[in-house]
DNA sequence: CAAAATAGTGAGCATGACTCACGGTGTGGT
DNA sequence: ACCACACCGTGAGTCATGCTCACTATTTTG
């Protein structure tokens, strides 16, 4: 029956997950980071100089959470606090000349791991493998996630 | 250029990868349970009773978390610690009814969770997906995947 | 039978997430 | 102009997951 195929089929996204995930892990470890930091990282590289709340609203987490974070990466010479310019409250984080230069190489990084994935693939797979996985994420994305029971990781 | 088709299609994955493991979490919340947690049960499930030994090696952790998986999932009473008939030094590990139960809802809601992402794909493109993806899965398996840096994770 | 290996756990550490409480600062209403 | 309220960041404490080291109890081995 059809129904074992796709049993199947979410077991490899699974799998997928869980390989993804330990090799970002490993990776990022060897560059003295953690996912988490990194997550904190690209928001930076993303919009800039940043406040601590607007990085908890971005990254999804409370904003006891991103001062954790931030004092890890200060500590490791990846960020800096500035103070706001016009709030007094509030504390604007920036890259350091170090936190800067490492995302750059991790963008290169990343470039490197997707031609490893994808390089010797045949077109019309590629674009099959795309097709599939865009309507997943467009049901995992609608379906708000908040309903399903996947119930297993692996 | 296509390598930027590469580069979007590694941002899907990414996105699926964040995905999943947010519904699987919340998933798991709602039953009373971790990732980690159930990563146990599922062993039991697979091998039956089973030596905190044998389930450090199968979860590939250290035998003190091991025993810090069992404490937690004895005291919300899914698993029970019973000793070895052959050796003293050992425990077993073993489901208790409410456990074993929760375990087969967790399949049950796995398998509504493929219904849901494939049901309605046309085959043709259900198949293009998974031969990607297998594809895919090759090459991660098979790079050792410690030389790679993808240096991100969405 | 003594020495070495094995099974589980106590103690202690790190990361990352949470909540609650609190001090300092900004803002709006009257 | 002022006071009450809202907001920003952080200290303190909790929980889950991982680790190592040291220790006891037991089994296996030489």
């Amino acid at each position: 029956m059809i129904g074992d195929r796709h049993i199947a089929a979410l077991d490899q996204i699974l799998e997928l997950v869980v390989l993804v995930n330990d090799d970002m892990t490993r990776s990022l470890a060897r560059a003295g980071l953690t996912v988490s930091r990194t997550h904190l990282l690209w928001e930076l590289r993303r919009h800039g100089p940043t406040t601590q709340r607007d990085l908890a609203a971005a990254l999804k987490v409370s904003a006891r959470t991103v001062t954790g974070l931030v004092d890890g990466l200060e500590t490791t010479g990846f960020v800096s606090r500035q103070p706001h310019p016009t709030d007094r409250r509030a504390t604007l984080v920036t890259f350091t000349e170090r936190g800067r230069q490492t995302v750059e190489a991790m963008e290169h990084g990343q470039q490197e791991f997707a031609h490893l994935l994808f390089a010797e693939m045949p077109a019309e797979r590629f674009d099959g493998f795309t097709a599939g996985l865009g309507e997943i994420l467009d049901r995992l994305r609608g379906i708000g996630l908040a309903q399903s029971q996947p119930g297993d990781d692996r």
